[in-house]
DNA sequence: CTATAATTTGAAAGCGCTTTCAATTTGGTT
DNA sequence: AACCAAATTGAAAGCGCTTTCAAATTATAG
């Protein structure tokens, strides 16, 4: 069923079919009607490829997901996806999924454009010197990042305060008694962790404690690496008696790790973990329940997906930046520092 | 860039550069090369709308996650996707998801079919009575369905053998002394769930031990969920001596509640989950670590890409019927029944 | 050297829509 | 009843590519 056939079929022009489906103003209300009764009856739905070429709009938004080096998308991948499509599903917004492979990242970015596939692009996870973010300010692509980069160009972007939260959250440790706190953080080289590593330092300062570089970790958001990390934490001595994990997958692993040394979480050890707000994951039923820094990554999503929009509406850059503040939520697994 | 300015700076016609760019054989080697090189250089790509209306293909393959009723997609979705994204890249092809909402389902698959913005579609979590897969074999879609339905259309599929992965996993229960075993299986109304179910009764009946319906839950895979079942399934009396979870977040509360329960896993009371192989989360790295029925289902994502390129390619659809073996993986959350 | 076949290139139509510009119909005024 | 403005509809061009069919070029043979 082509736009022609239904004209046929109702004995009007391509015309005033195209308009009256478009809501153009200029066509005759019963017109209107009929046109568009007859369309749903007779299961008509416009082509999209024509339709794409005749506007020079793709309706398509690309969804970067992963970013850097990861040949995989994390378990953040699903619920940020989830809000983003959410919102544009609304507006009948198609995603396209890229998973571009870092080998030529910059190459498939420019294809990617030139072949005018998508309207404007989320990116996320960011690098601080983000390639790709330099290239799409440079040839002016509209897009947003969600994340920041320490360039200096004016793009919108939504980030949550790393910085904010995991100085809060080490303030919090340090007022409890805490000296000697372990830090598993995410991939280096990632800006949200390395805001991340500075809101911790910087707290660690005000209190006039020297950050251990021993006590610092990086690495992906997985149990295993939780283990890993917070087993050799551990065997420091004197070893910690705090640790902030990165992820609930992390999280987890560093969990199992204090059970096995026969310490008690809460009270040996205290843990705040960043939660991104994991629907099959819930910090509030662990046992002991978890304190942690929380943001809802599908929120973000949802409103990265906004953003988007309002950038190829028009909206100018500049007015285009969030800042979402992060929840310390304190549950069992924060406690006051043992005595010595 | 456009193909007609491409060829202008070539000196060629636009037909001569377009059949060099796609290989057409009657273009002479030097000039194709020459194109070819000019066409890197000058970053030209073809547009895609213009390119998918006049070839009639879209390039895209659209990937219905999260199925029926769930507003969200899962942990497996990300998972999924990536092996799915993987394969397809390979050939360029573009991956449209699609979240659709349940509510006007069928519907929404008719416009996306009509629009003919995708060449065939992968489907996903399929109700026994699957109205999607009715309407897609009655019209003659391409698509391939990972999972499998009850109705008796031809279509290809790819599913793991959840019966018998049960059914085994079960076995193996029985055969260690247990005869009570808690099952906190996936949704109602899934066929993978109803499949488990089998399996896990029909081992049962094998070795003569009726099934307690009391024993038998179903839910979303989340640790709240399993924590909730286990702890109501461990207030019986008799209790449980053994669970099977449906997935490993499920396994995490079922954890979590054994635990509290004062009671050992692999000692008290066994535990075998079922493991779609997250990398974030490793089943050997837990405490005890975790009895298992594995499939990977990245591996699963991957391998239905390149099933529905076969589906495009012209294959039968009686000739694409895969169903996966799912390995039983045995640690130490699994041990012999205790004595009453 | 011509005639003919084989190779290589180009002109133009068409994919299914939107949109400009022109044509037609309708309604309100004298 | 005639006229002009406003409302409504239509014809046709154009979006950027592929592909058919015809034309031009080159190679091969007589």
């Amino acid at each position: 069923m082509k736009l022609k056939e239904l004209a046929g079929h109702l004995g009007l022009s391509q015309t005033t079919v195209s308009r009256a489906l478009n809501d153009y103003p200029e066509v005759k209300e019963t017109t209107r009607l009929r046109v568009k009764e007859t369309a749903k009856r007779l299961g008509y739905s416009a082509n999209a490829s024509a339709l794409r070429l005749a506007t020079g709009r793709s309706g398509t938004i690309g969804l970067v997901i992963g970013g850097d080096s990861t040949q995989q998308f994390g378990p953040h991948a699903s619920e940020y996806l989830t809000g983003v499509a959410g919102r544009l599903a609304r507006d009948e917004i198609d995603i396209l999924v890229s998973p571009v492979d870092s080998d030529d990242e910059i190459p498939a970015f420019k294809r990617l454009i030139a072949s005018k596939r998508v309207d404007a692009l989320i990116l996320g996870a960011p690098a601080p010197y983000d390639e790709r973010v330099k290239l799409l300010t440079k040839i002016g692509f509209p897009f947003i990042l969600h994340g920041r980069t320490e360039i200096g160009e004016v793009h919108p972007w939504l980030d949550i305060d790393n910085r904010g939260a995991f100085h809060r959250a080490t303030l919090h440790l340090l007022d409890l008694g805490h000296r000697r706190i372990g830090m598993i953080n995410g991939p280096a080289g990632q800006t949200f962790a390395e805001h991340r590593e500075i809101g911790y330092r910087s707290a660690l300062l005000e209190r006039g404690v020297a950050p251990d570089r021993r006590l610092i970790a990086n690495g992906r958001f997985t149990d295993e690496v939780g283990f890993r990390w917070a087993q050799s934490f551990l065997e420091l001595s004197p070893r910690p008696t705090a640790f902030l994990a990165g992820s609930m997958m992390t999280a987890l692993g560093v969990f199992r790790a204090i059970r096995l040394a026969g310490l008690t979480l809460g009270k040996d050890i205290s843990m705040i973990a960043h939660d991104d707000v994991f629907p099959y994951l819930n910090a509030d039923n662990m046992v002991p329940s978890m304190s942690t820094t929380r943001s809802s990554i599908r929120a973000a999503g949802s409103r990265v997906a906004e953003l988007v929009l309002q950038v190829l509406a028009g909206k100018p850059a500049d007015e285009i930046h969030e800042l979402w503040p992060v929840e310390l939520v304190l549950r069992e697994s924060t406690g006051p520092a043992p005595k010595d």
